[in-house]
RNA sequence: GGACCGGUAGCUCAGUUGGAUAGAGCAUCAGCCUUCUAAGCUGAGGGUCAUUGGUUCGAAUCCAAUCCGGUUCACCA
């Protein structure tokens, strides 16, 4: 149990014995002391005061005297000061709290719960490389997913890949007209990037003969219409539909080369997927479900034949779920893949991350899903986050003004390099050795960077902060890990007696006191599904050791006991450093 | 226009179910390496928490209105 929960049933107990009634934590707030007064943790008393008729003194001082009195071994003393009553928590309990969980590697995770979650993330095209928004989108899902397996949830990560649809005929148009049958392998240029350039190609074209149109005295519609290579697309997705094996076939090849492109993506920035969804099998899954809804009146059918549900009365608008011809439109693929994935791994949640620009689209999904009385629908989670932008504006893949993220990751590399060897701490590393620290100061900072702000909001890339290797970011939580492993590399070997500790100082019971939360932490971070929460405590709780570090020498401690509990607490915020940043996919280095 | 999200230091962001003098990082300035890694630490300056009103012992936080920014409201995906 946290100390604030024990301090809160401590009180619970306290407060009905004195007052002779019923109390609960929702009665009165627990809060850390602020540094400026004496006292650990604080107990505010105004919430007291209307139901118990006395003044928040009075209240304090009779707590106060009964918390003590009946707990002399967990509180040492109080004061109260305008209402707040700050109660001081024996040294003992921060020294056992270290003893018992210092060299535990599952500290703050919880055992498994038997349930379980699955998370779909990624979720790409296959005409484009990925670019910054699919980092934030591969960095949040990969995190949430452990944070949920720290939580005890069992995690099938899924991803379902949009291949197919009248986009992609473009990039193949595009391909057919202008490569002269050039191929990733004869270009040495990487899959993805291949055919994202002959999207590019595709819309520079289009544009080139809608404006000959207009030129030519159409209006803006027609020639957007009429262009041949509109109509060619068009086409060709047709012929796709129809199973036209030449078109398929050069649909396969080139998906192929995208897919070995995104693999190399994936493989760079530590994300994989369970199991992965093609839209190319999933488009004609709900047609099944709108006959069911139909049947069970949850959908309606127009003169038109096209097939509609009636949302009003949960104040959104109808909407169409199949066209007058029979054609299923995206919600309809997206009700068929909910389905599949209950039907095929029985979850008790599914957490979608996606784009906040998504939202009302994943309302409407949910409550159709709740309505057809799909799986456990209520376990429908979106994780809506918010686009990244740049400091010049928004990123338009159109204009060229996205940022790739093979590029930034190479980058990346480059400036970890940079800095690494400016310092010239590792220069016995091997090349192998070196490169895998780049990578992981790399990633680490990227990582760390797009994960630090809470999901839901727009957020902000710069460049130049984003590879910046000090203050809050990545690296500086990876440093202090390395500096304390140092420590005890150096250390050797030592062991652990009963203790009898002298007191704490303030810094090293700061250090404890962080270490404290860590489990609230976790459970936060998943509540509210938001790897932020990880990446602000592990910053706070290095920051705290690196306090702690400057002012005080473990190796050359006052006394042999001062040293073993200094090592104790540098293994333990070691090891929580190492725990968090793994939350957040980060790796964390020996020595740097 | 309706709905949803946001507005906190020059910049990027924290700020728990309302609690004490609103916090970090970057940037600026001033200090700290003969001692465990200075990718670090200490300190200073910098705020009308968009605006106005309300709720109360107490509001960045809750309510209402207004202003500004974003997203969305396709028989596109």
């Amino acid at each position: 149990m946290s100390i604030v929960s024990t301090i809160q049933q401590t009180v619970i107990s306290s407060l009905s014995a004195l007052y002779n009634q019923p109390f609960t934590e929702k009665d009165f707030q627990v809060n850390q002391t602020k540094p400026e007064f004496e006292g650990d943790y604080t107990v505010v008393l105004f919430s007291l005061v209307k139901s118990l008729k006395l003044s928040p003194d009075a209240i304090g001082t009779a707590l106060g005297n009964d918390l003590v009195s009946k707990n002399a071994e967990r509180f040492t003393g109080f004061n109260i000061i305008k209402g707040f009553l700050n109660l001081s928590i024996a040294d003992s309990y921060w020294t056992d709290l270290l003893q018992k969980n210092y060299n535990d590697i599952c500290y703050g995770k919880k055992p498994m719960n038997g349930k379980k979650v699955m998370v779909e993330y990624s979720s790409p095209n296959t005409n484009k490389p990925l670019h910054l928004g699919h980092l934030r989108n591969n960095f949040l899902g990969w995190s949430v997913s452990e944070i949920l397996k720290a939580n005890g949830y069992e995690v099938i990560k899924s991803a379902i890949v949009n291949d197919r649809g009248i986009h992609i005929c473009k990039s193949m148009i595009a391909w057919q007209l202008f490569a002269s049958g050039q191929t990733p392998a004869s270009t040495g240029t990487k899959g993805d990037h291949f055919v994202g350039k002959y999207y590019v190609q595709f819309n520079d074209e289009y544009k080139r003969q809608a404006d000959e149109l207009i030129a030519a005295g159409k209006t803006k519609e027609e020639a957007e219409k009429e262009a041949p290579i509109m109509k060619a697309t068009q086409q060709m997705l047709l012929d796709w539909e129809a199973g036209k094996p030449e078109v398929i076939e050069l649909w396969k090849t080139m998906n192929q080369w995208v897919y070995s492109g995104f693999d190399a993506t994936y493989k760079r920035i530590g994300s994989d997927f369970d199991i992965t969804y093609y839209e190319s099998n999933t488009y004609l899954l709900g047609k099944k479900i709108v006959q069911d809804g139909l049947d069970k009146n949850v959908f309606f059918k127009k003169e038109d034949n096209s097939i509609w549900i009636d949302l009003t009365a949960d104040g959104l608008d109808e909407k169409i779920v199949q066209r007058k011809d029979g054609t299923s439109v995206y919600i309809t693929q997206d009700i068929g893949l909910a389905e599949q994935k209950y039907e095929q791994y029985h979850i008790d949640q599914s957490i979608y991350v996606i784009g906040n620009e998504q939202d009302y689209h994943m309302k409407v999904l949910k409550l159709i899903c709740q309505k057809l009385g799909i799986g456990n629908a209520a376990g429908i989670y979106h994780l809506s986050y918010g686009m990244v932008e740049l400091t010049s504006g928004k990123m338009k893949s159109r204009e060229g003004t996205v940022v790739d993220a093979d590029d930034l990751v190479d980058e990346m590399v480059a400036t970890s390099r940079q800095h690494t060897e400016e310092l010239g701490k590792v220069k016995d590393f091997t090349e192998v050795e070196l490169t895998e620290l780049f990578d992981t100061l790399a990633l680490g900072a990227m990582k760390f960077y797009l994960l630090r702000v809470d999901p839901k909001k727009t957020m902000v890339f710069n460049p130049q902060d984003s590879i910046d290797f000090h203050g809050f970011t990545g690296p500086f939580v990876q440093y202090t890990h390395a500096r304390i492993k140092s420590i005890l590399r150096k250390a050797g070997e030592w062991s652990m007696l009963n203790e009898q500790w002298t007191a704490l100082l303030p810094l090293e019971k700061a250090v404890i006191v962080m270490a404290e939360q860590y489990p609230n932490i976790i459970e936060q971070a998943c509540r509210e599904h938001n790897p932020s929460v990880i990446a602000n405590y592990v910053f706070q709780l290095a920051q705290t050791f690196n306090s702690f570090y400057t002012e005080h020498s473990v190796a050359n401690a006052e006394t042999e006991e001062k040293k073993k509990l200094r090592l104790q607490l540098a293994t333990m915020t070691a090891t929580i450093l190492k725990s968090g940043m793994e939350l957040l996919g980060i790796k964390v280095p020996e020595r740097m």
